[in-house]
DNA sequence: CGGCAAGTTCAGTCTTGACTGAACCGACCG
DNA sequence: CGGTCGGTTCAGTCAAGACTGAACTTGCCG
């Protein structure tokens, strides 16, 4: 059982370097990654510092940047004293839309690029235009992927059920 | 023309924040971006340091992260005493190619957890399988997305042409 | 060879931002 | 009301790593 302890947190450990990599804080990350596969699904601040062994302010600071980037739900089952954190069925959906948002940033700078050297040879253009024309189309693809994605997976769907340790 | 030239520089820093963001140190992307707009298209490490007011151990250091990336070139034309760099063709292939990997490497990740937590209730599973078949689901979507642009795109190639200044 | 020019590498500096402890705020309960 | 508990916020610490100047390597030309 401390060896399967000990094995998950070294799992949440790996997953939160990787979404390090995505840009979020690495503790942002190990509470992802715990609540992914802690028991019960529902964690109190508490014992979430207990399990990652960070300080109560980061856990405060940490959820609230994953539930507004909407990678974790906040919920408090009516009459409890503290908040619960669990991750929500449509994590998936809010990871994919920053990733468009992104996308759409990018494409409109090298947009701005574009036409900033409009007025350059064709060689010069071409090499904005080719990198232009690819952030352009994936902006449009990605959507496209996504209401597949969603589409091939509608079949699934379960309700939730809050409850506190 | 001065004025032009201040336009293009902030140009240049801003998609180099953009790239920070995907985890380019700042100087990397500024090459880049200098490379998508500079004249002529080839640089030598001497006129990139000039450009962007960088020393030249960082031009080293950053122009061979870019080339191990695949997303700039370094060309030495015969009998010229010193490199240039360049933008190839095929950066968007790289770009793409590291994402996909960094895909894979998530996926793979996820499903190492998805294994540790196999002896667990279902709802506890249900967790990890969910975000585990939409990596599993992208990982196997992305390279298709590539090959239909790459179809889509095909038309357009012109041969390259190295002349540093 | 001697010496320069291009490029790499290394030790040191400086900035950024993650994380913490402690003070603070507000709600609920006696 | 006063106290306690949950949560937020803030000032301060610390580590990571981007960037630099200078030493070092390599290849080329006289």
């Amino acid at each position: 059982m401390a060896d399967a302890d000990r094995a998950l947190r070294e799992w949440v450990e790996e997953l939160a370097m990787l979404y390090e990599r995505e840009g979020l804080p690495r503790m942002a990350g190990r509470i992802f990654g715990w609540l992914l596969v802690c028991e019960p699904p529902e964690q109190t601040m508490e014992q979430l510092a207990g399990a990652l062994q960070g300080s109560k302010a980061s856990m405060s600071t940490m959820t609230r940047l994953l539930v507004t980037a909407g990678l974790v739900e906040r919920v408090r089952p009516p009459g409890a004293r503290r908040d619960g954190f669990r991750i929500p069925h449509d994590h998936w959906t809010n990871m994919w839309r920053s990733r468009t948002q992104a996308l759409s940033a990018a494409a409109a700078v090298i947009a701005r690029g574009r036409a900033l050297v409009a007025g350059r040879p064709a060689e010069a253009r071409r090499r904005l235009d080719e990198i232009h024309d690819l952030y352009r189309w994936f902006e449009k693809e990605y959507p496209r992927l996504l209401s597949r994605w969603e589409r091939e997976r509608r079949p699934r769907r379960r309700p939730p059920r809050v409850r506190l340790a």
